[in-house]
DNA sequence: AACTTAAGCGGACCAGGGTCCGCTTGTCTC
DNA sequence: GAGACAAGCGGACCCTGGTCCGCTTAAGTT
């Protein structure tokens, strides 16, 4: 019925193994049969595709499978349940994202200096964030499983990675949760949408942050 | 059938005028009806001992209209939806919170300096969130109810004050969000729970971001 | 090619949140 | 005290997320 192929990676490769870089214990990822494969990926596109055209708040589950020509039955056993499919829709919009942060050009990728990267991190991901935002506000109804969701896990690891380059002398792992509080989607959309900040505020709120961090004395 | 009175009000005190301070913008607080009132009460209370006794999870919303003696569109009629309800509650539990922080005793009320108040602030509210995380995080189903509930207007004008009497430079209403994102009860319960960490070391990380920004030299 | 079987499928079914609207009842006025 | 009327009430009803279980089928095995 609805078929506009959106930004989705091709469909082949998506044999349910995940596409992830290997950084997290992402589990065996145990390969989907065939048509299971297809069915899923139909999905995706599907729901990416409902979500652009009238919001995810206006598509149900069941708006889904009829689209994707399956039942609903089918869709709760692949995702589990709407989190779950919201969560993974976000992770293929992560990916993109991901690789600049670890092989795209600086002052993203390697080349700048940690406090550098780190800026430009948080400037990206709340552009990233404000853009799907009400994907990811939908995704935060269960808000552990996003957190624990493979694109979380690589948010944490690379900002531990850099706040170990800048050698930040306090509790590295309670800072990288606490920096990554600060680009909390709820955080971040109510900064801007309801008190009505500039995302170039709260981008340099983000740099203020990092830079008490990363060293540079406070004014 | 229950009604075992937990730590509420005394329902004649409850009137359906907010018993906020006066601090934000609360509306004129239309005034209920008797009979509303007294529902009113009644449905907190049977709410908070279903809750204290099996959890909120296994509460629905027609057990607690039914514990009270009344029908389920009273409920929704009175509290919105499920999520007012719960943020509702929660700003009864917090209302002894509040007094505590503006004419309790230092280091939490005044007399102690921003900086230390700040502190215990934070203390308190980790713990405190931490005792009622189970109704936090349902209530956070909806997170902009939250964040716009008096209990957080409370918070926000709070600790935005002791910024400004530590004098911080920084964008004074960014620094605050950044600070109460610290407090966000999701990050602190998945920082205790699932990544098993202590409450004292949840608490020093509090302490030590507040030092980043009342000014004191980062080691 | 036939057989086996575990994975996948689908749609009937259930539960709980939220809505609606005709009836009831406090409360205010005269 | 009687009347007017807005506020409150309740439960039938609807919608959607999520479950269940008997049937189907892809994909190895011989």
């Amino acid at each position: 019925m609805i078929e506009p192929l959106p930004p989705l990676r091709a469909p082949q490769d998506d044999h349910g193994g995940r596409t992830d870089l290997a950084l997290m214990p992402t589990g065996p990822a145990p390969r989907l049969r065939a048509d299971a494969a297809r069915n899923r990926t139909r999905l995706l596109e599907v729901a990416a595709c409902l979500a652009a055209e009238r919001g995810i708040a206006n598509v149900t589950m069941e708006d889904i499978a009829q689209g994707a020509g399956v039942g609903k039955g089918t869709v709760f056993r692949r995702f589990g349940d709407r989190t779950g499919l919201l969560v993974e829709l976000l992770s293929h919009y992560e990916q993109q994202l991901q690789s600049s942060f670890f092989s795209g050009p600086p002052p993203l990728g390697p080349g700048a200096s940690p406090a550098e990267r780190l800026c430009a991190f948080g400037s990206t991901v709340i552009r990233h964030e404000h853009a799907h935002r009400d994907l990811y506000l939908a995704a935060h109804a269960e808000p552990g499983r996003r957190r624990s969701s493979p694109p979380y896990q690589f948010r944490l690891a690379h900002v531990r990675m850099l706040l170990r380059e800048a050698r930040v002398g306090a509790d590295i792992d309670l800072v990288t949760h606490t920096l990554l509080g600060y680009l909390e989607t709820v955080l971040v959309d109510d900064l801007l949408t309801r008190h009505g900040m500039s995302v170039e505020r709260v981008e340099a709120g983000w740099c203020d942050l990092v830079g008490r961090y990363t060293g540079r004395c406070p004014a």
